[in-house]
DNA sequence: ACAACAAATGACAACGTTGTCATTCAGAGT
DNA sequence: ACTCTGAATGACAACGTTGTCATTTGTTGT
């Protein structure tokens, strides 16, 4: 039989509101009071329930919405969503779908309803639609948002990733090899963090005083199959590069597979560099020089940022302080980049 | 606000308890009134608050353990069991855990208390740990579980996967290519699967009349670094294998790794098998030929499996037949495997 | 037409918790 | 000693649902 707080109640010999009081941290219980009732709890190995809890309108639980194919990225955010989950006595419940779905927002506030979470942890593209956040603060969820962006925005709670200044360091690097033609390999333009990326590689060309060229600057998808169909384009190329800056690792997968296919060389015959430190990046031939993402610590804050928010929503409807926290991807330098070569 | 039932019985002007038997599809309601009912639920676009079903002893939440550090292989799983947990209106609760831990079982059980699951999706390696079944059993617990073998066995409902079938095949596979210096890499000695895999490897090998030769054979670990390890060991020797089959895809990178490190042109001078069909596999150059798992289906297999025993449970106690289904994955021929070489 | 019975419907308790309010108690100020 | 205050504690309702049981309605057989 489940233990329940009148359980404890008994044995600690109070009514049980007063365990109740004691185990939400309640002032005004003697201390006595609450030593017996954490002895009993103890005893009894006492958990409170969880759905009385929610029926009298307590949630605890965070959602994780994502639309994103990249496996290793979702288990790392799941990861460190659910070391803060567990810290703080939350459940994760997790909803993957298309963003780029008619009624995405009826979805998402479906899904809240249905499993009565007390608010969410969005991931891009989903957190960089304006009109899906907007919509989903109407209807009273509390979100965080993971986005790319140099700083927080005022839209909502929202962790930021630099992929700017990530990009900038990882041109630079291949710069500093001594190359001057460096390609870049877009992802999707509806992730934020392609378009930040792409600035932040223009930006190093123009520190350095380097012509960006048009020609050797492709939007495409953050996809293993996009990565084969742009390189080969790329590479196909009259004069071509000598780098390449791919969007994230699949797209750098895909790059170094044409380039065997091609019969290239790496790095002696074309630098590559990727973007998220996959799994991939450290398994293949030749090891793929890359920019550290921290998934897990990013999502980890996301999520304590969150349940520290329903918390406050809770104490005081009016009024809440929107919290911003930055991270930056750091270069990552394996052998698939390397010096130039004169030809 | 938040439709209830009341909101719904009084739509339909009935009784709150005639649209609670109506939802729940209970006997002995008028068909009139069930009409009435539904477009009333409809209208108001009615959801049941599952904290208030859950209090009263419906749970509708199933749980995934995990001990795998392979992203991918969750995700497909994650992805199966969601797909039919939304058929049937249930949620997922991940739980990743250490199979090694001492206290395993309670984790898990204190997990199940925690988030109420209705049942429990166990993998390997703990689906596979006797004695952990058996205390999760006793204490009540509805479990399926995804198993290495050939055949269901009576422990509890699972859904099984015959690997030895499919490790037969691809190491006849690489003997049909000509090969007879087969090698084998094994996965950890704890998964049913990697021994499963060698036994297959080894009746291959004796249904054609090869002798198995030890020294050709390594155990290791489900990871790159154990692939790259042992195919190092194995590659460096006096009279190295034509052929290897590493016993998941992980393996097979590492042992690719170590074929390029050491100069050997593959499938030309050595030839690979994987397993798994991750996304590696069709990355990598050349591409694996590898043997595919159908995560998803297998795991949504084990859902429907597992929500089907709890509905079972409920009606009656006493008595409760498993089920069993198996699934054998099949070989995918790709570009690491050729023909042997006559040197 | 009436009893007997089954089907249809509803009233109400219960699940385990938290919020509201009432009550008790201890100590301070007169 | 006697009120007054605020802290400590408890009694009880409420959350939205399902299970139990009672009641009403309808149907069949005589």
């Amino acid at each position: 039989m489940k233990t329940t707080i009148k359980d404890v109640a008994k044995l600690a010999g109070v009514s049980f509101k007063t365990v109740s009081r004691v185990i939400n941290h309640e002032p005004n219980v003697a201390p006595k009071l609450q030593e017996q009732v954490w002895a009993a709890v103890k005893e009894l190995n006492y958990q409170p329930n969880r759905s009385a809890r929610l029926l009298r309108g307590t949630a605890s639980s965070l959602g994780l919405i994502y639309d994103n194919p990249n496996s290793h990225y979702i288990i790392e955010l799941q990861n460190g969503i659910l070391k803060e989950c567990h810290k703080h006595g939350f459940e994760l419940i997790i909803h993957p779908c298309e963003a780029t779905s008619k009624n995405i927002v009826d979805e998402i506030l479906s899904m809240t309803q249905r499993s009565q979470v007390a608010g969410l942890v969005l991931t891009p593209p989903l957190s960089e639609m304006p009109e899906v956040i907007d919509e989903l603060q109407q209807a009273g969820v509390v979100l965080v948002r993971i986005i790319s962006a140099q700083q927080a925005d005022t839209i909502s709670s929202c962790v930021f990733i630099d992929d700017h200044r990530a990009a900038y360091q990882i041109t630079q690097h291949l710069i500093d090899l001594g190359h001057k033609d460096i390609a870049f390999l877009g992802g999707d333009i509806d992730h934020r963090s392609s378009l930040e990326r792409k600035d932040g590689y223009l930006n190093a060309l123009k520190d350095n005083k380097l012509e960006a060229n048009a020609e050797l600057i492709l939007d495409g998808r953050y996809s293993f199959e996009s990565g084969v169909a742009n390189s080969d384009i790329l590479l196909q190329q009259d004069k071509r590069p000598s780098a390449i800056f791919a969007c994230n690792d699949e797209i750098a997968a895909g790059t170094l597979f044409t380039a065997r296919r091609l019969g290239l060389e790496v790095p002696s015959d074309l630098s590559i560099a990727g973007f998220e430190d996959s799994p991939f990046s450290r398994q293949s031939w030749p090891q793929l020089t890359t920019s550290q993402q921290a998934g897990r610590e990013i999502a980890q804050k996301a999520a304590g940022i969150l349940i520290d928010e329903i918390r406050q929503r809770k104490k005081s409807t009016q009024g809440y302080a929107w919290q911003g926290y930055g991270f930056c991807p750091q270069l990552v330098e394996r052998d698939s980049t390397g010096p130039k070569t004169t030809e």
